[in-house]
DNA sequence: CCTAAAACTTACTACTTAGTAAGTTTTTAG
DNA sequence: CTAAAAACTTACTAAGTAGTAAGTTTTAGG
């Protein structure tokens, strides 16, 4: 079914990611990997010993993503606001696909999951906010943003709006995270 | 090791819906409620058929607690913000308890649950957007909040700010929280 | 006390889960 | 061409899952 010639643990990685995302990390199986890419589970256990080293494998490749995605912004010429909207925009299209944030999706799973990866988790999301937060101050410096709170709450509530946004949004339709989204736009312009 | 007195079947819902709270509808079995109320998985059975029937018992129950609550303050002499705190209450019991709320949990696990549940959950989350909604209108209209959003659009920015502050700050630490509820009110307040 | 319904337990089924050991095929490098 | 490492498949296991049928105990009402 699924295109054999790239790597394979990457496909994993991709599927597996796809999966928490739009079921939650307790609610897929290595079966369900391995029939995504027409193979046996025990293939997938090759790649990833444990269901912990696989959840360790996808929280790698999404940390990493997300430190690209700031160096690529770092000194890129792009506005404050426009940064905002890049991170924002990660949301718009989990919404399109009737998806959840991996953050969102694991904070629920959160006290099921193996301390190695809570602390990996509290990383990831450090990491993220940290990044908002970074260009939140960036733009009030620069007179794009006019926000009253700190720059750390501002994040914290941008990051809320947005993570569970998603999440209501696929409950009760996806005009509501269009509200939202426009919303807290208009709260850090100010 | 629970009470046996009083009613099993509540007992169940209980249990249920602290297990949903805390690790999610999909993480937790029969086995689970069975166990804390020292009897076997089929008396489970006896009560709920099956887990979507338990699920439906837990949402209806919890939808009734809602109204009940709406109820009481109805004309009860409180404050607008009154209402709003007791609302907000709600969920800063579920982060001093490590838990998460209903919504949150079920909307992590909605593209895994049954049409009839996906129903439900939707009137139950419309039911609450629609209640916070009514009291921010009250509070305006008295003078007492100052949001310069639509009363429907602040609704949604509150409660997406609750059910993710509670998920976030079961990661990152309560006090993630707490700015997030001090920094929700003063929005409302304007 | 007696009966009948309610509230269970016992004992099971069929299925899914993560995970493993051993063997086979494929790829890669010398 | 060949050896060996990588990438698998086959064929399991042990445990847990929801769910059920039949039998037993408990409870409540006449």
């Amino acid at each position: 079914m699924a295109p054999r010639n790239s790597d394979t643990k990457q496909e994993i990685l991709r599927i597996g990611m796809d999966l928490i995302k739009r079921y939650g990390y307790n609610a897929f199986s290595y079966a369900d990997i391995s029939k995504a890419l027409d193979m046996k589970n025990a293939a997938v256990h090759y790649h990833f010993r444990g269901k912990e080293d696989l959840l360790t494998g996808i929280l790698d490749q999404y940390l990493n993503d997300y430190v690209q995605m700031g160096k690529q912004l770092q000194g890129s010429g792009f506005t404050a606001l426009q940064k905002l909207e890049k991170f924002i925009e990660r949301y718009s299209v989990l919404t399109e696909m009737n998806c959840i944030c991996i953050i969102g999706s694991v904070a629920s799973d959160f006290n099921t999951l193996p301390e190695s990866v809570k602390v990996k988790i509290k990383e990831l999301v450090s990491l993220v906010l940290q990044m908002v937060e970074k260009t939140l101050q960036e733009g009030k410096k620069r007179g794009e943003f006019h926000f009253t709170e700190s720059a750390k709450t501002q994040a914290l509530l941008i990051m809320t709006n947005l993570a569970a946004g998603v999440q209501l949004s696929r409950i009760t339709g996806k005009p509501d995270y269009e509200l939202i989204r426009k919303a807290l736009v208009r709260q850090v312009k100010g």
